[in-house]
DNA sequence: GTATTTGCAAACAATTTGCAGCTCT
DNA sequence: AGAGCTGCAAATTGTTTGCAAATAC
């Protein structure tokens, strides 16, 4: 995964001016663990910079994804952004749904699917959510959470 | 899949008035082979009503959603809508980048993934994005659409 | 010094809500 | 008749834009 210093190195080479703040944004996602919304960026780096405006956080995050810096996934509760998986091989992710952290998964189901009546496959999308480790044994400490890492996997 | 005349039994059912409208709508997704936005609605049933308004089409969309008749499907341009799949095994779908028609995959790719690091497994993902045949055939024919054919599986 | 960035306000798109009148049953 | 629909206007949410002042190089 990129380091917070090769992040700035990528946008000094395009030409952007490193700001503070776009610094401390590389620094954010070069440390978060998981999945932010722009409201989590806004949030966080408004702690550090009062007067900072939605704009440029959107502003910032869009320039990151185009430089290929940040990736966006669209989930089924918002857009959401994390570092762009460096790993040149092609993979997929499980998905902590409360930690949104992300384990890749090495195995594509695209090798095993045959196309049915001509179909020219382009592009496909294979995610799992479920809940990881760390937050199942944090769960299994608070008993009001516990309940949700109890439903069915299927 | 649901015929139009069993969605509005359906919806009488639950004490839900048929109106005019509610008909219409009812056809339409009875007859759409592929996915359609809160837009594509309202454009085609404006045709027939005139004054209608955006969030009559948004409320019934979403009582017929609730109701299990609709599924909503987020895309990175946004959310649609289709006939919510009777099958009752479990399967996934091949969508078709052009007329946005599904084809069913029974395969699961699921039963094949190991959850690593004790992942506890809740619900997956698995969609494949393509042309299908009538599209790609049609796009034959139409030397400008062609080249939209012409790209990378992966 | 100059081109980029920033914050502000305002625009925008997609979706939801409150309300009064109209319509299905 | 009465609960449930509908259209209207207005609110909300998430995101983008134009502009003048501030800042990095």
């Amino acid at each position: 995964m990129l380091s917070m210093e090769r992040i700035i190195e990528i946008m000094a080479e395009q030409g952007l001016r490193i700001t503070d703040q776009r610094k401390t944004l590389a620094r954010l996602f070069a440390e978060a663990p998981g999945y932010l919304s722009a409201k989590d960026v806004y949030d966080y780096m408004g702690q550090k910079y009062k007067g900072l405006s939605f704009d440029t956080v959107y502003r910032n995050l869009r320039v990151m994804q185009e430089l290929g810096v940040l990736e966006q996934i669209v989930f089924e509760e918002g857009v959401k952004f994390k570092l762009h998986c460096s790993e040149d091989h092609h993979h997929h992710h499980m998905i902590c749904l409360q930690c949104e952290k992300t384990y890749p998964i090495t195995f594509c189901p695209m090798q095993l699917t045959e196309s049915p009546d001509d179909f020219q496959v382009v592009k496909h999308k294979f995610e799992v959510f479920g809940y990881c480790k760390d937050c199942r044994e944090e769960a299994a400490q608070e008993p009001v959470k516990a309940a949700a890492g109890k439903r069915e996997a299927r």
